[in-house]
DNA sequence: CGGGAGGTGTGATAATAATCACGCTAACGC
DNA sequence: GCGTTAGCGTGATTATTATCACACCTCCCG
């Protein structure tokens, strides 16, 4: 029962009986950061909630090239594997974690045996939903309606939110990645903002003052 | 019982009693092409299911821009409305019909009691929402990893697709309303593909030879 | 039938972003 | 410590897209 308890503490909206059946059904993976989770054309069997770490979540297109999507952090579900999406031609959605994180797995059947039985379960799912689409709306929003300097703002403020601190480790080249741009653009852009007074940059990092 | 037979006929994977259901607590609805379905900031109450015509839903700036998300076609639902997403402060999803459109409006509490009722509904929320996601992931791909003239392709296809004809009836301005763009862009384009041979260009409609 | 509105064609210019070509420097391993 | 690697700064150039300006044409309406 000491699975259940870790459960419901990061996911307290789950009744104990849910809790107590996902000990039972679900298997508990501990996965060290910097792990790609879901390959391009690989086949999901499972659906996984986020106990602890961070999963970054971005696309892929043929040709090297990513684009950020969202984290996935603590208390979170994966929308993606919830609907079971597999075998992309075009582009893929890949997933890797950027700190060590746990999580647990579970069978798509089971998921669909708890919608129907907890209603918990079922509202979790459509929250899920809800969130994640939600943050892929602004995603598409800022790269449709916005310049890169923008765009980049929205992303620092975002990585602000989720990594919880002003200190944002990351490098120009890094950042470039996930907005699809260049190393150079984003270090022009970075300069400037620095010189109103919005980051202080720093090496391995950048340091938000006000945005 | 001729509503449940038309809901069946469009939507043949309900079983009968579900159809019977939905003939007693949804609202039939008959609307006009081009009348706007959602505007900003109102609040939604029930989920809609397409029985005819053809809705289009896009994203609206606060700045008069647009841009174009998905259509719904008969047999389609509605994700959005199924996750109440409402109250957005920056930007907003807007829908208008196309077509003469025929739809069902289910109230929400409906939805959620239907879940765990009804099979065939409980796939058919899981399904709409997965095909939603996977259209807005292409539509993400397209604005992030291409330029103008391949979205310009995407889009034409996509048009052509929905529609059932090679002949799209649009001008160059409200493509470029879709894409983000402006209609000289868009205009030059099309020249372009029209000497490549891939398209006719006509006053008020396109005409799609190989794509 | 005259005139206006809206759709389209096209050149010129500007703004934005990507690419190329460097040089500099902090961090790390041997 | 010394050399290598990776992160960063920056100018020059190019590519892409947006914007401005204006001409022309078709459709529709009075």
């Amino acid at each position: 029962m000491v699975f259940a308890q870790a459960i419901q503490k990061t996911f307290p909206q789950f009744e104990t009986e849910l809790a107590e059946k996902m000990e039972q059904e679900a298997m508990f993976r501990q996965i060290p950061a910097d792990t790609e989770l879901m390959r391009p054309g690989q086949f999901i069997r499972s659906t996984m909630l986020v106990l602890d770490g961070l999963i970054k979540v971005y696309r892929e297109d043929g040709e090297g090239n990513e684009f950020f999507m969202y984290y996935l952090k603590p208390g979170d579900g994966c929308a993606l594997s919830m609907t079971c999406m597999v075998g992309q031609e075009t582009s893929t959605i890949a997933a890797k974690t950027v700190q060590n994180t746990e999580l647990i797995m579970i069978p798509l059947e089971k998921m669909d045996e708890w919608m129907s039985k907890y209603k918990s379960w079922y509202h979790f799912v459509v929250k899920t939903y809800r969130d994640r689409f939600e943050e892929l709306l602004q995603t598409l929003d800022s790269v449709a309606f916005r310049n890169m300097d923008e765009r980049l703002e929205f992303y620092l403020k975002r990585q602000r939110k989720i990594i919880g601190s002003h200190i944002i480790p990351i490098t120009h080249q890094e950042i470039a990645q996930d907005l699809n741009s260049s190393r150079e653009v984003i270090s022009r852009l970075l300069k400037r903002m620095a010189e109103l007074g919005k980051v202080k940059l720093h090496r391995y990092h950048v340091e938000i003052l006000k945005l």
